[in-house]
DNA sequence: AAGGTTGTTGGGAACGTTCCCAAAAATATT
DNA sequence: AATATTTTTGGGAACGTTCCCAACAACCTT
């Protein structure tokens, strides 16, 4: 079939034992010669190392497991980018799994990680319970923005300063009444009331009260942006700008106003989240607040490197978003 | 460490060969009773098979490694999906590469295929001579309009047929003079001129002889799409419609017409390709032709299972793409 | 009841590595 | 020159499966 270490170590005249030593290079105690030899000999051959039966034999398989609810989803395909180019270089190979926020698929995903014993699982998987994730062969490192401390270490964004600072510059363009719109559904990893609280506490801190009628609930989609802007347009007393739970409501919003007698950025601002691709083709030009996607995928997989080395690592790493400033938040006086 | 097929056998009172039998579903020869057994035996140890061992001996890994240029692209993500989408319902799971066009990480990425003994490989890699892909030891999908007859099957968009269903229904809504972006650089496979050729065939086809001033070549960049909304709107006799190489081309234009005094669709008409998500979110929304994205990915998943079994397949499957009507094109009189 | 047939079973080799251990060769020490 | 030390080497077992082959049991035949 194809060209084994045996092939090697016959060709160079050595035992499969040196040919192994110094293919591996595990190789110090291998003179120079046979180290020459052996190279030599498995280059003319083409030898490729059968990476199943090392991995049988060592149980480092430098293979790695990525779970992601949706490759589809810009934001996940760019965590996944990031991942990929990290594990690339660092000469691991990458599984893809797409669970769509599936529980028992996730699950399942992770009985093909122990089956094809991958050195590592990264994943986003907030409906499966830690007491699982903790009894792994391997070490896991999750993505998202979790607050309660769990036993493996979490990369995701800093919610909570994304959204101070979003506010802050909503309010250094003169913005007084701001508005947000929060993701309902399932409080999952307290990520609303994170939300929420990020946007009290920067209304206490410039000793104002916050005004609940600015604030509404509802599933983060392209439809109830849509609706969103109908109501707000009915509003006799709407806010002058208005921080959407991410993108895709905002350009929902964008659309109907359109339609509508509300003019972006000229009646009211509007600021989105996570700079998905069509943020920059909509117009105007969305003003948003991007989260390091590429750079979570980077961290976390280095990380999970760290960790199959057997070093140490940080819990928590919250990485800093950034403001990509467009053409929907106007300067009031 | 973790539980085999010994236990197992052990915890059952077989042999680890009748254990083998039953679990790796080869078995028909074994009694009720220790098929029972061993698989009461596996559920209560919690037994996952050690997919190393078996694709060892077997070598027959239930593995495929899909080579794109960049995941990014949501192109790619979605070939991507339908892929894995099928792969993970037969059981087998997909190694991810992002090429990024350059041919010397699509063969570093084939080595990693062999030295991992994947059972097929998907990819896009105009690069890559077919020689090289011939004597590969899996069989090879490639995704990708690829005119020439090659030794492996070949999967993509029938974009002859695209282009001129387009035409025709620019046609149908009135058009005449329709123009045409067409994408410039090394000719990879012939798709500039395939599309050019369906683009002079249907003008032939309605008697007419086409007008060259109306055709550019250019790279397919937002960029591009600007660019060219400047130089047609001060075009003295400019076409009605204007046929884009993609969706992002249509989308520079669009975003370049708002600024110009040239409005879409009233002063002209503008249809893209690809039915990227921006399409849908950018005012006026962008009518298009979506190639079968998913649909790619899916069909060529299963024409690498076919072709790991054993089975025959066509050589060149060319999917419909598939025209979305939305707000950019009029009818005119 | 002896032989033949079918159905079930277990032992052992094999897949291609790595790694332990002991042997051999080279070098250093007295 | 003999011994001690270090360096380099090769044989064989092991990783967890599958699969070939032979052995055994059970059931039919006659």
């Amino acid at each position: 079939m194809s060209v084994t270490i045996i092939d090697v170590a016959k060709a160079s005249g050595v035992s499969k034992s040196t040919a192994s030593r110094v293919l591996s290079n595990t190789a110090y105690g291998v003179s120079e010669k046979a180290k020459r030899d052996v190279l030599e000999a498995a280059r003319a051959l083409g030898y490729i190392k059968n990476t199943l039966a090392t991995g049988l034999r060592t149980s480092h398989t430098h293979t790695v497991l990525l779970i992601i609810p949706d490759i589809t989803n810009s934001f996940w395909a760019e965590v996944a980018r990031g991942a990929q180019d990290v594990f690339d270089q660092k000469g691991y190979s990458l599984f893809l799994a797409n669970s769509d926020w599936q529980a028992d698929r996730e699950k399942r995903y992770l009985e093909v990680a122990i089956a094809n014993k991958v050195d590592a699982v990264l994943l986003n998987a907030p409906d499966i319970g830690q007491i699982q994730l903790d009894s792994l062969p391997f070490p896991i490192v999750e993505l998202g923005d979790k607050l309660v401390d769990v036993a493996h270490p979490v990369v995701g964004t800093d919610t909570r300063k994304a959204i101070s600072e979003a506010m802050e510059y909503l309010w250094s363009m003169g913005h007084r009444r701001i508005g947000m719109i929060l993701p309902s559904g399932p409080e999952i990893e307290g990520v609303t009331s994170i939300r929420y609280k990020a946007y009290e506490e920067f209304f206490r801190s410039k000793g104002q009260d916050v005004d609940k009628s600015l604030i509404c609930k509802t599933p983060l989609t392209l439809e109830s942006g849509r609706l969103q802007a109908h109501r707000i347009a009915a509003l006799p007393d709407r806010p002058s700008a208005l921080l959407t739970g991410n993108d895709l409501v905002a350009v929902g919003f964008l659309q109907a106003c359109s339609q509508l007698h509300l003019k972006v950025p000229e009646d009211i601002s509007l600021m989105g989240m996570d700079d998905i691709p069509a943020a920059s083709m909509v117009s105007p030009r969305l003003t948003t607040v991007a989260k390091p996607q590429r750079e979570i995928g980077k961290t976390a997989a280095h990380i999970a490197i760290d960790l199959i080395e057997g070093m140490t690592s940080p819990a928590k790493t919250l990485l800093e978003a950034n403001i990509i400033e467009r053409e929907t938040v106007r300067r009031v006086l």
